[in-house]
DNA sequence: CGATCACCTAAAT
DNA sequence: ATTTAGGTGATC
């Protein structure tokens, strides 16, 4: 049952799954790999509760849901659920959640031939695909995230949730609860459950809790004070000014951001960044896990580096500012298509240290070949002309993206070793080191 | 518009 | 003790 193409339609169970509760969601691993997918800076709301099978557990929606990799295909489990959800509508959540209409494999071929870098980091990264979350949590998940790391930003989340959020309750216990049981109980039982699934990880943790993540007006209770205390640093503001901003939108903030997915990408980008702690690279973090913004480019640190060496390298004196940030969008859409965010999005997977750890191959796994850099046509549709500027640019400076490519990991066999992203001279063309070596707040730009 | 700096914090070097 | 870590906002 763990290998082959999943035959059963998505949803369901065959005998032997019907009693340990797994379904299958019918993704072959070219549509999806939980492990690129889940702990990849999308979300922060996944922890990895087991291996061999690989298994996470998390909250969609108002789901607490615990998902396992086959070899060939991702099983699920409602562990618990809102009363007013219906567990014959589980199947449709996560499909919805995982963004499955869209074809990952379908995709990806387009994408090789247009990058040769691409198409060597693809090999080993399949299934790494874009989420699609609901927006509310997804924008205050990345207000967190700035000028932050994936550990700490996972943390500040939880105790968001935890502090803020409604507590999920095991689907047999709420079944079989009573009035009585209250909040305090559905909290423990839902520990529990994490804590229980937990067993035979490398300890430490305390017991997953589970809620779902604070509406808006749940949110509100916060105060810039008690957020401060809880760790969140300056973000506190942020986060208590644009859920103010957020209810007072007519119709609610909720709708508000929902409406963002019939809007052009621009629009919402610039609609998201009226709010505070929301700048270009959050709005298009948003737009792309949560507004169906695909071709949206979140520049980060490690994406401005990656595009200064391979796809413009044009703009390496350049500092990141949103004017910036617009053409390496654009120099990314017009390689790789309306997708573009997608397949930037496993370009980014591989400059993560978590993934080079997991992927000892990612340092080794050359063939040599430097040819043909990009003939772009990615079948996923060029929008249009101007074909080959991108490829001249990229090309005058550093040699075709793929033979940069090859040419680092032929040099970087050994298993294990990170990928050498040689840092030159050019590296630090984020935040220009302070002439004097200011204490503390110098390191600005450079996050 | 572009360049700079301040803003929280914890882990790594 | 300094740097890193998936930036944003205010100012000149």
């Amino acid at each position: 049952m763990e290998l082959g193409t999943p035959k059963r339609e998505p949803g369901q169970a065959d005998a032997a799954d019907e009693q340990s509760g797994w379904r299958s969601l019918g993704t072959p691993v070219g549509e999806l790999r939980l492990e690129w997918t889940l702990p990849t800076g999308q979300s922060f709301r996944w922890r990895q509760t087991g291996e061999a099978p690989l298994e996470y557990m998390g909250v969609v929606g108002r789901r607490a849901v615990r998902l396992r990799q086959l070899a060939n295909d991702v099983q699920y489990q409602v562990i618990a659920r809102a009363p007013q959800d219906l567990a014959a509508a589980d199947a449709a959540a996560l499909r919805d959640y995982f963004n499955l209409p869209t074809s990952l494999a379908q995709l990806a071929p387009g994408w090789c031939a247009a990058c040769d870098r691409y198409a060597a980091v693809h090999a080993l990264l399949p299934g790494a695909r874009m989420l699609r979350q609901d927006p509310v949590e997804c924008l205050f998940q990345f207000i967190c995230s700035s000028n932050n790391h994936i550990s700490r930003i996972a943390g500040m989340v939880e105790r968001l949730c935890r502090d803020y959020g409604t507590p999920l309750v095991p689907a047999p216990l709420a079944a079989a609860g009573n009035g009585a049981a209250g909040a305090a109980g559905a909290v423990g039982a839902a520990a529990q459950a994490g804590e229980a699934a937990q067993q035979g990880q490398q300890g430490q943790q305390q017991p997953l809790e589970l809620y779902a993540f604070p509406t808006l007006e749940q949110l509100a209770a916060a105060t810039e004070e008690q957020l401060r205390a809880a760790g969140f640093g300056y973000r506190a503001k942020y986060i208590t000014g644009s859920v103010a901003q957020l209810l007072a939108k007519p119709g609610g903030g909720a709708a508000w951001l929902q409406g963002l997915r019939s809007v052009p990408y621009e629009e919402a980008s610039e609609a998201l960044c009226t709010l505070p702690g929301i700048g270009p690279k959050v709005a298009a973090c948003i737009c792309l896990f949560s507004l169906d913004k695909h071709e949206a480019i979140p520049v980060d640190t490690h994406v401005w580096a990656l595009a200064c060496k391979y796809y413009t390298p044009h703009l390496r004196s350049k500092s990141l500012t949103k004017k910036i940030h617009g053409e390496v969008q654009a120099a990314f859409v017009d390689r790789f298509g309306p997708y573009a965010g997608w397949a930037h999005n496993t370009l980014f997977i591989s400059e993560l240290a978590s993934t080079r750890d997991k992927v000892p191959a990612i340092g080794a796994s050359s063939k040599g070949r430097g040819g043909a850099g990009g003939k772009r046509k990615a079948g996923a549709a060029s929008s249009s002309g101007s074909e080959d500027e991108g490829d001249a640019a990229a090309d005058s400076e550093e040699g075709s993206a793929g033979s940069s490519f090859s040419a680092e990991l032929r040099g970087n066999a050994g298993a294990g070793t990170p990928l050498p992203h040689t840092p030159a001279e050019g590296d630090a063309a984020v935040g220009r080191r302070p002439r004097r070596r200011a204490t503390k707040k110098a390191m600005a730009g450079t996050g």
